[in-house]
DNA sequence: CTAGAAAGTGCAATTTAATTGCGTTATAGT
DNA sequence: ACTATAACGCAATTAAATTGCACTTTCTAG
């Protein structure tokens, strides 16, 4: 979204310390133990600026290249982003269509259930219909959170997928 | 809905109603329109008999092989798991290796969280580490489900899926 | 500052689950 | 029995993701 202007002491030689130019994406590339190099800052950022929507490797590559102008390869882009995941910065889940999607590991962990059509193959929130429940499950869900959390997992986030027929293939083709 | 029971009296010369010799497996296909051809028996009378275990389509297919010496081509297998699911009969959800699995779909739906793991790629049941918020848990999907019903949705199950990085990778190599 | 090891990159080739097209066979309904 | 059509089998193809290998950049000692 808004891009830092990247201040690189590089070239500065500066006698005292100045002003810590530490930029907040290559610190969380370091504290994970990840070198800095353009792409990592780049796809990094992309994801951090992007929160709460997920990209399949195709549309993060030509995301990338069409509004960065990054231009990189298609294995080189799978291979950061499983880095990013397995260090938790990053999330993965596989689509009803097989592929995987990925984003920002959020910050808070929300189990926002969705539904998965067998017959038509679309994936719909289920935010509207659920709305007297989502309190409860939410609860309950958080609170199974913690208890994982306290059990060492890390890095945590939830998936609550329902699956079924949806209303309307049914009503179009009762059983 | 609940289509008759169709009693084929083609053979059967006799006078009065003998004891209607309906194979529960072909009751189910002709009731949710499918025709009654060996492999549909033959599939569907598998997944019936094993039910709350998922397999792939390649573990499906050399069961299938080995077990019931069924020679069956890998794209009608295919097919014909399509239909078992679109129909509801099956239930079908993708893994974290990106690969469908299906398995009977079971009469009464749980809520049965498990865990995926970015790091190992390993995909756990958390049963024993959830037990105390299982309840909880179980009662709000319960709940959530009804509501779904009542809206018309259809031949529903639950996915309760936890990412992040396990215990053991947490550990082994600490962000 | 300058190695040199290790992480990251790019390209080509490959893997694997799944899909499509099409001619043939079996099933269901008349 | 007859016919429309669902189901089957085979071959070819698609698409996401992975692997191998040579090359470049980043990091870390010295």
């Amino acid at each position: 979204m808004q891009k830092q202007t990247k201040v690189r002491t590089s070239m500065s030689k500066l006698k005292h310390s100045n002003p810590p130019p530490v930029d907040p994406i290559d610190a969380l590339l370091t504290a994970h133990g990840l070198r800095k190099t353009a792409t990592g800052r780049l796809v990094l950022g992309w994801f951090l600026a992007h929160p709460d929507t997920s990209y399949t490797h195709a549309q993060l590559l030509s995301a990338l290249t069409d509004d960065v102008s990054l231009e990189l390869d298609r294995v080189t882009l799978y291979r950061l982003i499983d880095r990013l995941t397995q260090v938790g910065l990053v999330l993965c889940r596989v689509d009803v269509k097989r592929v995987r999607r990925f984003q920002a590991m959020p910050a808070s962990v929300h189990a926002i259930p969705h539904f998965e059509c067998q017959s038509c193959h679309r994936d719909s929130p289920l935010a509207g219909a659920l709305k007297a429940n989502a309190n409860d499950l939410e609860r309950a869900a958080q609170n199974a959170l913690e208890a994982l959390k306290a059990l060492g997992y890390q890095g945590l986030s939830m998936d609550f997928a329902v699956r079924g027929v949806c209303a309307d293939c049914a009503g179009a083709a009762p059983a």
